[in-house]
RNA sequence: GGGAGAUUAGCUCAGUUGGUUCAGAGCACCUGCCUUACAAGCAGGGGGUCACUGGUUCGAGUCCAGUAUUUCCCACCA
């Protein structure tokens, strides 16, 4: 017995239970193709949300479909070890419990941070299989396990063997808060409201005052200079000046530069070396001091002189009051300006100048632009290639180091200012050894820092399948078939994950990519914590079910547009799964008639149907291949609810306490099966329970198995006739409620005599139809052109209902009329056309045709509109 | 400052190579229905000068130019 309401959690978690046991996921290499797609790891941080829902979503329709189409399909699932947003939640933890990071030593963080990650750091994965992803498990990579280390390291010593790797001393983008470097894909720029000061300077041996603009008064201390720009009237005087500090009292030189813009400001511009990328720039070429007025922390350092310790913010209101005290403060102005902070941590940048690891970006790029310009890498849409070309085009090096211990620690070791880069200690040791014979082992040291956590990411498709240490797997699997993710995270990952590619398998990572786009609320806002916009997706899971939030996603998310969600999409998802359920419980209530055949009917119901899926097939295949998934999810939706259930389902119902024919039945199972296999890869959990539920299958003959529906040769013309039988009963249901006509009772309807009429009536099955949806007791052919009834054309047929009681002919006149005024607008227009000497000659014969095709029907129907209006005594 | 998009129904979006029966879908809306699969439903229906202006063409939602509005990316002037 089938419940009368489907339950989702019970099947869901029942299907997936059996799915894994079955080990229907795990994949092996054999001799099937391969369809491999790697999972974006999310942070092991994590908690599943809304993009990674959708993202996950459709890599699992991808992967099932893949499967179901016979390929030897792998997902490999993994989490990324997120070097910088881990460590800072390891952190806090220790900070709840009341000990200080800088208490414990590296080995003791580490020891809590493992722990931590072994006690969270799965919860995103057990949530991906409430969504119903089809991973295999078995494969769960994490980027800081054994194999992933490896080639992290082993990929870090060839890159310097290369002499692709360096160290260097630069201004980079520190983090106050994490107490680290990051790369600039790291930092995220705004604008900010902030103020702009205008600090007086007094020129030293003088009463003058020179007044630069700043926002960030709290580097003054740090001031090494004050520029100009040399061509500027009101300052050429002042050359070879110097000006005092205020409050700090340091005498500094006054320098011309043409980096000065004369608009901006008061055109005099205060030269912080140390804190800033462009006054850095100008100190090398005057040759400046460079004063580090900060410690790590972003607190004022003791060469500051002042209010040592004290955060940089609070300092910079304090000093802006000290300065204007001494009367040094012009004005403040309220100001707008691009305030950089770090992707993880949010913290106001500082730009510091620090000693750093590099990637040499440019001897890696070559390739990976080629493979996207020529297609080689397929990209979704196919703008996102601009936006790729600009970067690679551009490319910074990268660099690599953070001062963190959550993560892989450099390979590199030093002995004096010597380094020595290898995989292991022991093999830096004989290396320093050859050098440094006397070298002791304690002497040997290595690096402190560990890499960006991208530098183990963007080795991630050849590391899943260990391509680094053992290449059996990773010539089965790689290239794998295609990336889905966000394109957010093109430099950060997919970008590098192509070079990477070109640069250790001088081949490609993936043969597609597909870039998903944000998910935002209905306004169009970003889902964030602080704006509390973002559902619970466990919560939906719970309310709507997997099946339901997967078709809610996937129903309306352009390929890379922004997918606005709205509650509203989930609710129709699960309203679909219970639109199936029911389908199936009409079905399966069916009793059979063992000794009955199909009538004409139900036949053609059921070839039109099964030529319609056909074509559907073909559109899905289509579609499914320009990535335009939820075209191919509304298309589905549509033949479900509309051709299957509205129609055919209706079609061949048996009347109420009348059994089914044996061969409808079976038939419909049929068409029912192929419809949840078409369906099974966007809701697995409803389309398995239901194909169990059709009928008995054997042992391991599950829906997830099954071969997936493939585009077949349909009969358009049948197509046709039954659209306008659906035609003709649509048009009598809208003739019963315009005249309150009961659906009980039954009518007589006429067509009035013509060849095609004749065709249509004997077409095998067709008045069956009619006479079934439109409840008719007849349908016949009539020659009595001024037959009374309610009149209405179906394709360029007229039909007549023959009705019991007068009806309203002032409002069908009226309609009538309208009608007849269109179809007159529209004959017009295309005589027009035919008329026109340079149309027909200028345009392809067929669409010549096409035209004389349609002022023939349009003709026809104007006749029959106009000899309809006369009956109607109205023309 | 440089670049890439977008603008079609109340909302979110399709609309492939220009062909007019090509103005579409879902949701929302209106009307009538608790008709033994389904009110999370059924049947029917009304909504659009395709941002604006010009151009190319026999023909433009579709191609070109300009304008307006807007989103995003990159760079960045303190």
């Amino acid at each position: 017995m089938i419940s009368s309401r489907y339950n989702p959690a019970e099947v869901e978690n029942k299907w997936y239970e059996y799915w894994t046991n079955q080990k229907y996921f795990h994949s092996e290499p054999d001799e099937r193709e391969a369809f491999s797609i790697v999972i974006p790891p999310p942070n092991v941080t994590g908690i599943l949300h809304m993009g990674h829902m959708l993202n996950n979503t459709i890599q699992d329709i991808l992967i099932r479909k893949a499967r179901m189409e016979g390929k030897n399909a792998c997902w490999v699932p993994g989490t990324d070890h997120a070097s910088i947003a881990t460590e800072a939640k390891v952190v806090q933890m220790l900070r709840e419990k009341g000990i200080k990071k800088g208490d414990l030593t590296r080995e003791q963080f580490l020891e809590y941070a493992w722990e931590w990650k072994e006690k969270y750091g799965g919860i995103i994965l057990e949530q991906l299989k409430k969504l119903g992803a089809s991973c295999d498990w078995d494969r769960t990579a994490f980027t800081m396990d054994k194999e992933r280390s490896s080639a992290v390291i082993k990929v870090f010593v060839d890159l310097y063997k290369k002499n692709k790797l360096y160290r260097g001393k630069r201004m980079i983008n520190w983090d106050p808060e994490a107490k680290t470097v990051l790369s600039n894909e790291e930092v995220l720029y705004s604008m900010e409201q902030s103020k702009l000061y205008h600090v007086k300077y007094q020129i030293a041996d003088t009463d003058e005052f020179l007044t630069i603009a700043t926002t960030r008064p709290e580097t003054i201390p740090g001031d090494s200079a004050v520029a100009v720009h040399p061509e500027d009237p009101r300052y050429t005087h002042l050359a070879g000046k110097k000006v005092i500090v205020p409050i700090i009292g340091r005498e500094i030189p006054i320098i011309m530069d043409e980096y000065v813009d004369m608009e901006f400001g008061t055109g005099a511009l205060k030269v912080t070396p140390a804190h800033d990328v462009n006054d850095y720039e100008i100190g090398l070429r005057h040759n400046l001091d460079i004063i580090d007025v900060f410690n790590e922390d972003g607190s004022m350092s003791t060469e500051a002189t002042i209010y040592l310790n004290e955060d940089r913010f609070i300092v910079r209101k304090k000093f802006a009051k000290d300065l204007d005290a001494a009367g040094h403060i012009l004005k403040i102005e309220d100001y707008q300006n691009n305030v950089g902070r770090s992707e993880r941590t949010n913290c106001v940048i500082e730009p510091r100048l620090s000693l750093q690891w590099y990637v040499d970006m440019k001897s890696l790029a070559g390739p990976a632009l080629d493979a996207v310009l020529k297609d080689e890498v397929e990209f979704f849409p196919k703008n996102q290639k601009n936006t790729y070309r600009y970067w690679m085009e551009n490319i910074k090096d990268w660099c690599i180091s953070r001062q963190l211990w959550w993560g892989h620690r450099i390979p590199a070791y030093y002995y004096n200012d010597e380094i020595f880069v290898a995989e292991t200690f022991e093999e830096a040791f004989e290396q320093a050894k050859l050098k440094f014979p006397d070298i002791a082992l304690e002497n040997l040291r290595q690096d402190e820092d560990v890499l960006d956590t991208w530098f183990s990411s963007w080795l991630w498709p050849i590391s899943v399948f260990d391509g680094f240490n053992d290449r059996k797997e990773l010539d089965y699997y790689y290239p794998t078939s295609v990336l889905v993710t966000g394109w957010d995270i093109i430099f950060l990952w997919v970008a590098r994950m192509i070079m990477a590619g070109y640069e250790w398998e001088e081949k490609r990572p993936f043969n597609q990519v597909y870039f998903t786009g944000m998910v935002r609320d209905k306004l169009r806002r970003k889902m964030s914590k602080s704006l509390g916009n973002s559902p619970d997706a466990l919560k939906l899971i719970d309310t709507y079910g997997a099946d339901g939030v997967r078709f809610g996603l996937m129903s309306c998310s352009p390929a890379g547009g922004d997918l606005l969600f709205d509650e509203k999409l989930v609710e129709q998802g699960r309203n679909f799964s219970n639109k199936i359920w029911n389908a199936l419980r009409l079905v399966d209530s069916w009793d059979v008639d063992h000794t009955g055949t199909a009538n004409a009917g139900n036949q053609l119901a059921y070839n039109w149907i099964s030529n319609k899926i056909n074509a559907l097939a073909g559109d899905i295949q289509k579609n499914f291949e320009e990535f335009r998934i939820s075209e191919a999810v509304m298309s589905i939706y549509s033949f479900v609810w509309n051709d299957f259930c509205s129609w055919y389902l209706e079609m061949v119902k048996p009347p109420f306490g009348e059994k089914i024919d044996i061969q409808t039945k079976e038939n419909s199972i049929d068409i029912f099966s192929r419809i949840t296999s078409l369906l099974h890869p966007i809701m697995p959990f409803i389309t398995e329970e239901v194909w169990h539920l059709l009928k008995h299958r054997s042992e391991g003959e599950d829906c997830m198995l099954s071969q997936y529906p493939q585009p077949a040769p349909f009969d358009s013309v049948l197509l046709d006739r039954v659209e306008q039988a659906k035609d003709i009963i649509t048009n009598i249901r809208d003739i019963r409620n315009k005249n309150s006509i009961k659906n009980a009772e039954a009518l007589d309807v006429v067509l009035l005599k013509s060849e095609r009429a004749n065709a249509l009536i004997s077409f095998e099955g067709w008045t069956e139809l009619c006479t079934k949806l439109a409840n008719l007791n007849t349908i016949t052919i009539t020659t009595d052109e001024n037959i009374a009834g309610a009149a209405f054309i179906s394709g360029t047929e007229k039909c007549i209902v023959l009705m019991q009681k007068e009806i309203d002919t002032e409002k069908v006149i009226e309609e009538k009329t309208r009608e007849l005024e269109y179809q007159i607008g529209f004959v017009k227009s295309v005589e027009a056309k035919l008329n026109n000497e340079r149309f027909v000659s200028g345009a392809p014969a067929t669409v010549v045709d096409k035209e004389k095709a349609k002022l023939a029907d349009g003709l026809e129907r104007v006749k029959i509109l106009e000899e309809e209006l006369k009956r109607l005594g109205n023309l």
